[in-house]
DNA sequence: TTTGTCACG
DNA sequence: ACGTACGTGACAAAC
């Protein structure tokens, strides 16, 4: 049977303004908007690929006075107002279907739903996809018709069979009609009957099958929904026939007239007048595919045999290929000394192996290396900027494989994880190449070495292609090309730059601190009666539970938070906490940094982009976003860490950056007053939870309020706020029943993402950063309760860490712009740390709050604050 | 290599 | 009846 795809233009229009449209607007060079066209011709070109058409329509409205409004003055037609930077792209995505190759129509005064609806059934030789984001087609389903209906994003949608319809609404298609008739529609707004909802009509419909049988068996309902069914028959019955889409609209169109022959040709140079160059290129790929498939299927087996070898200068094939993959073949040491054993190249047939001294000779190569194209992809390319770098060869790299993959797939943090995932197998493991720290390979077998870093770079090219079209399909490009590329070369300056840290500070500490946990070590066995490793928590429990009788649950925990409540029954328990803080000072802090001050006197800590669930950074080698400050003795490491000569640190905090994007979220409206009206969150959180008036709050009260507060942000569970605070879960829930009574944005918007994400499996940021969430449909309960935690937590964490990026790279900008000699060189989630020389302070001071505070426009105010000190210690 | 603990936001 | 706050990385001990 030949396919026939309709689709509802309009719906899809404003599913792609509003799925593209945050932050940074999406323009052309002469500032007309073009996001909706672009998530349009994704739309249609993943619906093309899904159905495989034949024949293809996109249906318009046209007109504002339809035979509905003659029914019901008051019929909206389901269309908002059109912002102001849609209505320019109404004409620009007609154009760019008539470049395309797709026919469109409207007619005045006629809905596409109708239009779709009559050319669907004068069709019957064709089997029908409707293309919609609109729930009203549903009803329009039946053996040969199906419903690609749109969810979220730009290119996700689903199939809708009368079974599926069935298993997710438990109706058939044709009592869609009827549900509208009983709940109405609000962004039609078709009445209905007033009270009854989407579950009390789909309950009712499975009862009686229709409105009209409804209507007829009012007497078999109860209470309240007796009264509302039988002063509502007018009004069912009307909205019944407004949602009826008309099948017999007076047009004539014969699918057989609607033959899709793409133009990728002319599509692509209309998407490149239009400035999408990457869309273009993009189409690009898909026309060569296209292509491919039209010529001839058996071209695939006589594709040129994948070749990897070893050679000593890169052959002439690489140079005019559009785009090649570099893997740079390292050492795995830390990217201060790491060595660079040699490069595997692949243009994803051909992949060979160069050592770094065959490069190094190869002056061509080199060159190309500069040169934008072939495009280059690497993978981490931080790391092989700083590793080449040393080497003296310098690259123009275009995209980076790990974050495409990881912004792909969130759960995605390791490089064996994204191999796996996409199946892309690895002939030679790095470890049967070189093998491991503790057992180094003496003589390296050549062969393997080239099979290893050849097939890796072939892995890598593949690699980008497929992540790079998810993260399209996703709408997720701009995340990629505008946040973390950008963002990775500023952590690399980052990483570079490096904070100056005292190492005779820290020896001082430590011999300080190792006297002191001497004292309690001895203190520590005294009381316990024998001497044992307090480091380790199987004998430490094995003391305090069995040796000293303390009273234990089922696990012996030796936690801190457990400790602390069994303070007050023995000395020693005190002695214990203090020993552990000590022990935790001495080995990670005094001494565990060392070993990371370079032979140049600075810490280089390694930012890894791609490591967590949320967007977050993390630190490692060392960690500096976990150096102690809430601790008093703790917080003296601090003193360790220095500004340049002749400069300060100036550290920058957000305040309450999570409440207040959460408020934003949520559009939570007596938060996003408070914000406003710059209240303090605690105190306000105090008032309205316990009920009191703001001279009432306690000190005790805000702390309580505070914690709360974090719970919101966490994911909010009773027993876990029962235990934070110290009482009872009932008490607990009873404060997060008073929270959500009084911020009901927040109960929705939290409820909201829940639901999102049991039906999408993900939920997103600001920025449309993604969160895979697999543990949501685990048949596990309490894996399930964490993946909501987590959707619950998700966006606000996620937002938060878009939101700094984007003020690192606009406060990056403004210093270059502003030519200082200052340096940014900490980030701490929240928080950014400069080192700034004294006569830029106050000009930095300004720059920082600006690119700071104005990095996204949130309905709360931004608020940051600078701190400026001698040391990190004093910087707060 | 895994577990328990604890430092940070 | 379960046993839970979200996100990280480093260290020591135990396997």
């Amino acid at each position: 049977m030949k396919k026939l795809l309709l689709a509802d233009g309009n719906s899809m229009l404003f599913r792609a303004y509003y799925a593209t449209a945050y932050g940074r607007p999406m323009t052309t060079a002469q500032g007309l908007p073009t996001n909706a066209v672009f998530g349009f011709v994704q739309m249609i070109q993943k619906a093309v690929e899904t159905v495989g058409p034949d024949s293809v329509l996109i249906a318009f409205d046209a007109g504002k006075h339809t035979f509905r409004h003659d029914i019901y003055p008051e019929y909206k037609g389901g269309r908002k107002p059109a912002p102001d930077d849609l209505v320019p792209q109404f004409q620009m995505v007609r154009d760019c279907l008539d470049a395309f190759g797709i026919r469109w129509v409207e007619m005045a005064d006629i809905e596409a739903d109708d239009l779709i609806g009559t050319v669907s059934k004068k069709n019957p030789d064709f089997s029908t996809y409707i293309l919609t984001s609109d729930h009203d087609m549903l009803q329009l389903i039946d053996d040969t018709t199906s419903v690609l209906l749109m969810k979220k994003g730009i290119t996700e949608m689903d199939v809708m069979t009368p079974e599926a319809l069935k298993e997710s609404m438990g109706i058939e298609p044709l009592q869609i009609i009827d549900m509208k008739g009983l709940m109405g529609d609000k962004s039609d707004n078709i009445p209905g009957i007033a009270g009854i909802g989407e579950k009390t009509a789909i309950k009712l419909l499975q009862q009686y099958g229709t409105v009209e049988e409804v209507l007829a068996h009012e007497d078999e309902l109860k209470g309240a929904l007796y009264k509302k069914i039988s002063t509502g028959h007018e009004s069912a019955l009307m909205s019944k026939n407004l949602a009826t889409i008309r099948r017999d609209v007076d047009v004539a169109i014969d699918a057989d007239d609607l033959v899709f022959h793409p133009d990728y040709e002319n599509l692509i140079s209309f998407l490149r007048s239009l400035d999408m160059k990457q869309l273009a290129s993009r189409f690009e790929e898909i026309a060569a595919a296209y292509e491919g498939k039209e010529t001839e299927t058996a071209e695939e087996e006589a594709a040129p045999a994948e070749t990897i070898e070893k050679v000593k200068t890169l052959p002439e094939s690489f140079y005019v290929k559009e785009k090649i993959a570099l893997f740079v073949d390292d050492d795995n040491e830390s990217f201060l000394s790491a060595a660079i054993h040699g490069f595997g190249i692949s243009d994803g047939t051909r992949s060979v192996y160069m050592t770094l001294e065959d490069v190094k000779n190869d002056a061509a190569f080199l060159e190309m290396l500069k040169q934008e194209k072939p495009y280059k992809t690497g993978f981490d390319i931080k790391r092989s900027m700083h590793l080449c770098e040393r080497e003296g060869i310098e690259i123009l790299w275009h995209d980076d494989a790990m974050i495409l993959a990881a912004l792909s797939d969130s759960t995605l943090t390791s490089t064996d994880k994204i191999f796996e995932h996409y199946e892309l197998s690895e002939p030679v493991k790095y470890e049967e190449v070189y093998g491991k720290p503790s057992k180094p390979v003496l003589l390296i077998d050549e062969e393997k070495q080239t099979l290893y870093a050849a097939s890796r770079a072939k892995n890598v090219f593949v690699l980008k292609n497929r992540a790079y079209a998810l993260i399209q399909e996703y709408g997720m490009e701009k995340l990629y090309r505008e946040m973390e590329m950008p963002l990775s070369v500023i952590l690399k300056q980052m990483e570079d730059e490096g904070i100056r840290c005292d190492k005779a500070i820290l020896d001082e500490i430590s011999e300080r601190t190792l006297r002191e946990i001497e004292a309690e070590q001895a203190e520590i066995w005294k009381l316990a009666g024998k001497e044992f490793n307090i480091n380790s928590p199987k004998q430490l429990g094995d003391v305090l539970y069995d040796d000293l009788g303390l009273p234990s649950g089922k696990k012996k925990s030796t936690s801190a938070d457990k400790l602390e409540k069994l303070a007050g029954m023995h000395p020693v328990i005190d002695h214990i906490l203090t020993f552990r803080k000590l022990s935790k000072i001495y080995s990670t802090y005094a001494e565990g940094l060392k070993k990371y001050i370079h032979t140049d006197g600075r810490i280089h800590t390694v930012y890894n982009q791609c490591a967590t669930q949320t967007g977050r950074l993390s630190s490692s080698e060392p960690n500096l976003q976990n150096i102690s400050v809430r601790d008093e003795q703790g917080r003296e490491i601090r003193k360790a860490f220095l500004p340049e000569e002749g400069c300060v640190l100036i550290s920058s905090d957000y305040h309450q950056i999570e409440l207040r994007i959460l408020a934003d979220m949520a559009d939570e409206k007596s938060l996003i007053e408070a914000f406003r009206a710059g209240i303090d969150i605690h105190t306000k959180t105090a008032m309205d939870v316990f009920d009191k008036t703001e001279e009432e709050v306690t000190p005790a009260d805000r702390r309580s309020a505070k914690t709360v507060n974090f719970g919101i942000v966490y994911g909010i569970s009773d027993f876990g706020l029962a235990e934070q605070l110290g009482v009872s879960r009932w008490e607990a829930a009873d404060f997060i029943d008073r929270y959500y009574e009084k911020y009901p944005g927040i109960r929705g918007y939290m409820n909201g993402l829940i639901k999102s994400c049991e039906k999408n499996g993900y939920v997103t940021t600001l920025c449309g950063r993604r969160r895979e969430i697999p543990e949501i449909h685990n048949s596990n309960r309490m894996i399930r309760e964490f993946g909501k935690r987590a959707a619950m937590n998700a966006p606000i964490q996620g937002s938060a860490a878009d939101l700094i990026k984007l003020a690192m790279i606009d406060i990056d900008r403004a210093m270059k712009e502003a030519g200082v000699k200052s340096r940014m060189i900490l980030q701490v989630h929240d928080e950014l740390i400069f080192n700034v020389p004294r006569d830029e302070v106050e000009q930095m001071k300004k720059l920082i709050n600006d690119g700071m505070e104005g990095a996204m426009k949130l309905k709360v105010p931004l608020s940051a604050e600078c701190a400026i000190g001698e040391t990190w210690y004093e910087a707060k």
